[in-house]
RNA sequence: GGACAAUUAGCUCAGUUGGUAGAGCAUCCGCUUGACGUGCGGAGGGUCAGCGGUUCAAGUCCGUUAUUGUCCACCA
């Protein structure tokens, strides 16, 4: 029996029985059918994370596609799970410690910090998962994977052996970006470039001999500690002479030299550049070529070390001041000006980086990229919208070897091992007990931790069961569409790509589906601080999941662009859900007899018009669903719904359920087009759908759950392009009434006769049920019209309604002048462009038929028109 | 410095191979029409940023200018 529906859809008192049914079904598992398997992966969310409007897009979208090729008969699984992001969660677990025990992670040290991390990720963990099923997300949740999980783990621990083992990975000392609040190095990715106010100091160096000064300009005064050289170019005249000569370093009384290199730029700054070598990388580079010492004066965390004499101790900050006021006091601080410029800040905790040099591990990566090139120059892997690729390829075209190596100790630790007795240094897929060298035992393993990319890289196979040749991955890898958004491209999507191909042979998908970010209602980027973030959550109480996920979907654009997101307009959607509601609440309660949703064995003309409207609709939301224009699909499923569903078939089915000869055809149709549209429709909105259908009495529901019913096919045998020209015809005259009648103020409860004069009398007459439905006809007639009516011309008709007292006989003249003169001149342009030879010779025969149909019927309006 | 995108109705934005410019919101006018006022019917409002080009035909393709935004590189 179908259930009762309220008057107005409440979100909230289904989805969450819905969602239950959902999983107790048992229908998010992958299920054999007839096509191959379809996969996607989720992008990971931080354990950390709570959802953000961002998720709950990138979702819906994917929701939307998985739920589409599982109706469609695909093997469809939606992988998911969660990373364990590093220094994100470090930091947010240090955070708690810090102000709930007053505690450092160095106080309770490696292991027991280790521990506290893995009791918050069980205790919290999981909270980003629910929300996710809020969301309606059809994930095959029994395969809940972790980065950290320990079938992940040994994917790593595979793929970073085998890298060790072909020598791709190695250690280094070079300038890496340290961040000093994290820590720890960072990869480039990871470091975000922000234009900083900041100041030029110029400094003299007096020449050792005491005969002058040299004078440098630097941002970063504090280094000069660690100055190895002052450079000019070798060109520069005014500084020909003391190449090879030494200044004294300021502060520091180090002798060090003047040397040439090209690196310098003449125009800068005084010409005179400080080297720093263990400071800067181009300096770094420098120092290299002229064999420089380098020397370190800052640790890690931003301290000045003994390297800086008597600064040692200080923070960089306190550094910079004392240097400076010393500078001064020695009178060497020529000038101070404003020099905004760009400084590079960490991703994570958004404090300035300290380039410096330290060792680290690397992922050398030439070899790597090159197939990673290829696989999308030669198109075994897309981009959607195309111009991403070029963003790919340019980075990966220009890659940096990759730093791993991260001085943290949440993640995946580094399995490399140096035997202290032999020195040896060894990379094992298992902690070994003794040195394979010298078989000792006293092995001590690398305290770094890989950075959490390095995981995440090999998220579509790990999941499926790499490195074990697992009947998974066999089945659904490669996967085949990645979506996400446009800012982790370098980050996530490019290191899949080369890791999958390295360690798989293959491309990890197929598809890269970008969009772009989630913006204010203004524009404005969403940030905690600014206030301007949007709580999915709280779109979702107030609005419905369906509402808020049509919405965001309809946000997506064809160019990948950001989205501005402004909450009140969920309303729009909300109020699309409840037509919908209100929509099948009629159609439920006017189903009589109908035994399922079969079409009527004779079609009206008016069902024969939205059915052939519907085999449009199927054609063009799945052709729209595979070209990933999934704004465009919902557009057209809103449009359908709304104006062609409710606004016409439906309201003329009431006339038509009165009537005992075409009630029960009637009711087919009605139920015939729900049915077929709440497919359509259902993964885009699951809930409602869902909660529709199964109000369905049971004949009417051809499978338990409309998640697992089949997508419609269109069906050529269903199109009825004539009849559905006639329909539009009975339509424009309903519109063409109905605006004339709005103009002329007439109540609709004022009923009049028609008077009809056309070559469609026939239409006219059999369909004049249409127009005492819809346009306020109290009788249809056939003649000419009566003198002192009022005339109304349309698409195939004159109708002349006799509402005399109304109207103004003078204005009504000059209107039918107006419309006259105005098809006339619309009538000139068309058959000049007609007989244009250049035109019919050369454009589509479709267009130019259309165009000579046009110009027929403006010929037939023009007849009518004129007095 | 380089690249990419955007510029369409008062506002926010769609516009899928070039083929008569669309939506929502806002505004205005009507409506106790038996699914829905979270609704129904109707109206006004646009030289699609400027200029030039290709084409029978340009919001759509090409060039150029302007403005805005993003990314990359990098200036000590």
């Amino acid at each position: 029996m179908p259930k009762e529906l309220g008057k107005t859809y409440q979100p909230q008192e289904v989805e969450a029985a819905i969602y239950a049914m959902w999983t107790e079904g048992g229908y998010f598992a992958p299920k054999k059918g007839d096509k191959p398997a379809y996969t996607i992966v989720i992008p990971p969310p931080n354990v950390t994370g709570q959802l953000h409007l961002g998720h709950a897009f990138d979702n819906a979208l994917q929701d939307a596609l998985i739920r589409y090729k599982r109706m469609d008969g695909y093997e469809a699984l939606w992988m998911p799970g969660t990373d364990h992001a590093g220094i994100a969660t470090q930091i947010v677990v240090e955070a708690e410690l810090r102000k709930t025990e007053g505690k450092s992670r160095f106080d309770l040290g490696r292991e027991a910090f280790i521990k506290r991390v893995w009791e918050w990720k069980e205790k919290y963990g999981n909270r980003i998962v629910e929300q996710l099923k809020k969301l309606g997300s059809s994930c095959d949740w029994n395969r809940l994977r972790f980065t950290m999980d320990e079938g992940l783990s040994r994917a790593v621990r595979e793929v970073f052996v085998s890298l060790y083992d072909k020598g791709l990975i190695y250690r280094g000392n070079r300038i890496t970006n340290i961040c000093v609040s994290c820590q720890t190095a960072l990869s480039e990715a990871e470091v975000d470039y922000e234009e900083q106010e900041g100041k030029l100091y110029h400094v003299s160096y007096p020449l050792s001999d005491g005969t002058g000064f040299l004078t440098v300009a630097t941002t970063r005064p504090e280094t000069m500690l660690g100055d190895a050289a002052v450079a000019v170019h070798p060109n520069d005249r005014r500084f020909a002479g003391l190449i090879g000569r030494t200044v004294l370093l300021p502060l520091m009384n180090r002798e060090i030299p003047v040397i040439a290199d090209e690196y310098v730029d003449k125009e800068f700054g005084t010409g005179c550049v400080k080297i720093t070598p263990c400071h800067d990388p181009n300096d770094y580079d420098v120092a290299k070529r002229h064999n420089l010492p380098e020397l370190l004066i800052m640790n890690q965390n931003g301290v000045i070390n003994a390297n800086g004499g008597k600064y040692a101790g200080l923070t960089r900050e306190q550094a910079r001041k004392a240097v400076l006021a010393d500078l001064e006091k020695d009178g060497l601080l020529i000038k101070t000006e404003p020099h905004p410029h760009n400084v590079g800040t960490c991703a994570r905790c958004h404090q300035n980086v300290e380039p410096m040099a330290s060792e680290q591990w690397f992922v050398s990566m030439k070899e790597l990229a090159a197939p990673a090139i290829a696989a999308v120059k030669e198109g075994r892997t897309k981009f959607v919208p195309e111009r991403f690729e070029k963003l790919y390829l340019h980075w990966i075209e220009n890659v940096r070897d990759w730093c791993v190596s991260r001085q943290i100790w949440w993640g995946h630790r580094i399995p490399v091992w140096t035997c202290s007795a032999c020195g040896n240094v060894f990379a094992m897929r298992e902690d070994p007990e003794s040195c394979p060298h010298c078989y000792s035992i006293d092995l001590v393993q690398d305290p770094d931790v890989l950075d959490t990319w390095f995981s995440s890289a090999l998220w579509p196979f790990s999941t499926l069961g790499f490195p074990d040749d697992t009947e998974d991955l066999r089945r659904f890898y490669p996967t085949d569409v990645l979506v996400t958004a446009y800012d982790i491209i370098y980050l996530w999507v490019a290191r899949m790509i080369f890791s999958g191909i390295e360690h798989t042979g293959k491309e990890p998908f197929h598809t890269v589906y970008m969009h772009g970010l989630l913006r204010d209602a203004n524009g404005k980027k969403m940030s905690k601080s600014a206030g301007n973030g949007v709580d999915p959550l709280e779109m979702i109480d107030q609005y419905g999941t369906d509402a808020l996920r049509i919405y965001l979907t309809s946000l997506a654009n064809l160019q990948g662009g950001d989205m501005n997101f402004a909450p009140d307009r969920c309303e729009h959607f909300r109020n699309f859900c409840n037509k919908l509601w209100n929509a099948s609440r009629f159609v439920l309660s006017n189903l009589g007899d109908t035994g399922g949703w079969t079409l009527p064995e004779s079609l009206s003309l008016p069902d024969m018009w939205i059915v052939t409207k519907l085999q449009g609709l199927v054609y063009d939301v799945t052709a729209h669903l595979d070209k990933y224009e999934l704004n465009l699909a919902i557009q057209k499923l809103i449009d359908f719904i709304w104006d062609d569903f409710c606004d016409w078939t439906i309201e003329l089915s009431k006339n038509q359920l009165r009537h005992d000869d075409t009630k029960e055809a009637t009711q087919q149709i009605l139920a015939y087009v729900l049915e077929t549209s709440l497919r359509l429709l259902h993964p885009f909105a699951p809930f409602i759908t869902e909660e529709i259908y199964q109000s369905f009495p049971d004949g009417l529901r051809g499978s338990p759950s409309l998640m697992i019913a089949q997508w419609p096919e269109p069906e050529d045998r269903l199109r009825f392009n004539h009849e559905a020209g006639q329909m539009e015809l009975l339509m424009d005259a309903v519109r063409a009434v109905r605006t004339r009648r709005s103009e002329m103020k007439v109540p609709p409860s004022k009923k009049a006769a028609w008077t009809v004069e056309t070559q469609h009398q026939e239409l006219f007459e059999s369909h004049a049920w249409v127009f005492k439905s819809l346009a306020g006809a109290s009788d249809v007639t056939f003649g000419a019209a009566a003198e002192g009516a009022v005339q109304i011309v349309t698409s195939g008709a004159t109708i002349a309604l006799p509402l005399a007292e109304l109207v103004d006989l003078e204005a009504e003249k000059a209107r039918l002048a107006k419309e006259l003169a105005s098809a006339q001149k619309e009538y000139d342009v068309l058959s000049a462009k007609l007989q244009n030879p250049g035109f019919t010779e050369k454009a589509p025969e479709r267009i130019v038929l259309a165009e000579r149909e046009r110009l027929a019927a403006l010929k037939e309006r023009i007849e009518r028109l004129s007095p």
